[in-house]
DNA sequence: ATAAAGTCTACTAAATCTATATACATTATT
DNA sequence: AATAATGTATATAGATTTAGTAGACTTTAT
């Protein structure tokens, strides 16, 4: 399962995106379109920024955008910045990985096999999938929705 | 990622499939043999003959084995069993559900719709391994590290 | 009778996640 | 210059979950 910190790091990322090109959005009203508690937010925008995905400007008027296109920002990217692993044992991580203590031989592991395959059925969904497609993808249900 | 419980389960299912059709297995036998935490492993291996997979044997002689044929019992199985979601978010789970409380509208909801793929694509490659496939695995990984 | 197993329930320690609090820095507006 | 609106940074608390341990009990083979 993905942390609420990760889910609200895309959600976050999918309303500024739908705002790109305009003035920057405040955390207060990100928080309450979302219905994320603010002061948590305010801490994971603040590492999104760190990363180098959002700007900020401080003071009156101030807020977050993207630095970047939406088309531009994948969602794996999302949750290896809020610390979410893709891959559901950790020897299959790419970016987290540890060994599984017990295991005697992690190369001749069948269990490790399986969970690999789905690492890789996972991450090819999640690095194809921009924030941009995130917001298309929200158009098409929208679409369905209303007929 | 998945719990340490589960991760287990499925170990000591693989080698309870590879005994099967022989005497029964003790707890003890496979928790070194898999490097578990006995104790642990007991609460783990009762829940499973709970779920009717195992059985087991008491005294002298006893121990635990497989109910069905290995090529019977699937991953998916036992990840369900043993209380690991197979979803990313809880609202696209089928047997975990919950709604994301911050969620105005799930039907229109971009990120559930990402990760209701991604649960698709999770779900087929688990519910269509079984254990016997997943010791087949091992064998092949075995060849191709020897050569 | 004894020893070798599994059964069952309770408990504890550690880690992690979620959220809140507080003090501070910057900027626009008046 | 003063004020209000914003983001920055760090610390901490509470809740939950996970991993593992303990101990007393039951059943069965020898």
């Amino acid at each position: 399962m993905l942390s609420k910190k990760t889910r609200y790091a895309i959600k976050a990322l999918v309303i500024l995106g739908k705002n790109f090109g305009e003035a920057p959005m405040q955390i207060q009203k990100i928080a309450s379109e979302e219905h994320i508690p603010k002061k948590f937010l305010e801490q994971i925008l603040l590492d999104l920024r760190n990363a180098g995905l959002l700007f900020s400007k401080k003071g009156a008027g101030g807020g977050y955008g993207l630095v970047k296109d939406p088309a531009e920002i994948f969602v794996v990217q999302v949750l290896r910045l809020t610390g979410g692993p893709v891959a559901l044992l950790p020897c299959v991580s790419l970016n987290f990985y540890q060994r599984c203590e017990e295991c005697s031989n992690e190369a001749t592991c069948g269990v490790r096999d399986v969970f690999l395959e789905v690492r890789n059925a996972t991450l090819k969904i999640l690095s194809d999938t921009s924030i941009a497609d995130v917001i298309r993808r929200e158009g098409h249900l929208l679409d369905n929705y209303k007929v």
